[in-house]
DNA sequence: GATATAGATTGAAGACGATCGATCTGGAGT
DNA sequence: ACTCCAGATCGATCGTCTTCAATCTATATC
């Protein structure tokens, strides 16, 4: 039960066995990973997904009122959706009247695309 | 609600104010959208995002051991979060004696990554 | 066979997510 | 002023997620 203070993992491997590679660190650190998982969780819901796909093919804006028929989901279910895509970064709206017109925003999705490769 | 046939909204628009362009569908269709949705959900965790990250870095495999230091988090925590990854279908992994070995599976990111652009 | 170990599984806690109907809000039309 | 409508928010339900300690399962060493 001696504790070992040598660089070698915490306990003793199979002698004449690595395991592996030695221990490697991400190349995305925290923030990074923190801020990319947000916003492949706000696209991890087919709704969403579906949601921006509509809103980038129609770069320009687009209302929740013709959004509505597209998605078997209640107003009130959508309308949710649309604030999880807001609170992401990913999509912003303005109001016009009555309407409020929803349009992806530049660079969203950039940082995950580009890691994904 | 099922996608109304008609060519007007299901109710009136305020005269002379059109809401927005005529209804549009989304091109990624609800099949498409479930899969990458699944993908993007699987990696929508900070903790799998840098799994996936180490595994990807180091295209050959590396084991459940050398990952552990490397994330805050127990054992079962690890490995539960593997399991994920694997039922997303974005890693496997191999047994050799008591080590099991991951690696990102080819392609298992593609449709994704090109939808995201 | 006995013991140690890498990793998966189980069971339980608490947080979070998807969904709905109902209600609230604020512009528009009458 | 009153009504109507697009959309946001509220409250509730129910399921899934993250996490842990504890246990189980193979495999390896003694």
């Amino acid at each position: 039960m001696a504790v070992d203070l040598e660089l070698t993992p915490k306990t003793k491997r199979a002698p004449g066995e690595p395991c592996c590679e030695p221990v490697v660190y991400p190349d995305v650190d925290r923030e990074r990973a923190l801020r990319m998982a947000e916003v492949a969780k706000a696209i991890g819901d087919p709704i969403r997904l579906q949601v921006v796909d509509v809103l980038r093919k129609h770069a320009g804006k687009v209302c929740v009122y013709e959004l509505e028929p597209l998605f078997d989901v209640s107003q009130s279910t959508l309308s949710h959706h649309l604030k999880k895509l807001r609170d992401a970064g990913i999509v912003d709206s303005e109001r016009r009247g009555l309407w409020a017109y929803y349009y992806v925003l530049p660079d969203a999705l950039d940082e995950l695309a580009a890691w994904l490769g």
